[in-house]
DNA sequence: GGTTGCCTTGACGTCGGCGGCAAGGTCTAG
DNA sequence: CTAGACCTTGCCGCCGACGTCAAGGCAACC
């Protein structure tokens, strides 16, 4: 399978996949013109990739979990590397929520404050204007 | 006052007072030698923007509230343009963190799977082997 | 042999909020 | 007079995951 054919079946571009190989994620072998040849495991490993990426994984994190298919196990959690980066992600997800929590409150309070005043000013407004 | 003091009291560079200024945020006058002159209002400005920033705002989602202090109102929240950008906020942020949710429980179990994997694997592992 | 379609490498553009440096003007204290 | 502290504009760098050309090679079909 060459590059096109993969971007097609793993629904990204040909330059997505070459980005990848320059990151040591991907690694096709090549034919006699020059061509990146794909076995199907690489469509696989693509999979992994995007579906790491879309929950928030740099390539970097994404890394172990490609070796640990490519070590021959049917999924890619199951390395101590890759467990190792899902307890990280995880502790900083947790995080996240915490900070985001908070923001949330602040903005649903001063959201609250912004309204009360509005209307206060309203019936200010109203009062000696009306 | 001039860029270095505000800047120093605000506790940000003069970078980035610039950087605001060209993105039409802070708006300072000129004196003869053509330093820029800020007056005392402009040090609410800016931590107006910082504290925004600090929450996720982009610097355009901050300009109707430094129009809002601008305008003579002793909170930015007030007027009507930042009580929009607060809601669209308060929105986003909401379904961000059902996002942000969704991805911790799929990390969640991933890690709880992969345990499970490899507790299996050492079991089988040390049944054949040990 | 010309067209079409796929492939190659290389290099610059994107977004946002700045950091940092260069080259020079200005003001003040000693 | 000079050192140094401040100011000016302008421009490149950064991060990350690519998009988007550009210029050219290769393969297949008519």
């Amino acid at each position: 399978m060459r590059i096109g054919e993969l971007a097609r079946r793993a629904g990204t571009s040909t330059r997505t996949l070459r980005y990848y190989e320059t990151h040591g994620l991907v690694r096709p072998g090549r034919s006699a013109n020059g061509y990146r040849v794909y076995d199907e495991a690489e469509l696989r490993v693509v999979h992994e990739i995007r579906s790491l990426l879309a929950i928030g994984f740099g390539l970097d994190d994404i890394r172990p979990f490609v070796a640990c298919l490519r070590a021959g196990h049917d999924s890619g959690d199951v390395c101590p590397d890759s467990v190792a980066v899902l307890r990280r992600k995880l502790a900083e997800v947790d995080d996240y929520l915490d900070r985001l929590g908070t923001v949330r409150r602040r903005l649903h309070d001063q959201l609250a404050r912004a309204i009360t005043h509005r209307e206060e000013t309203c019936l200010r407004t109203r009062g000696p204007a009306g």
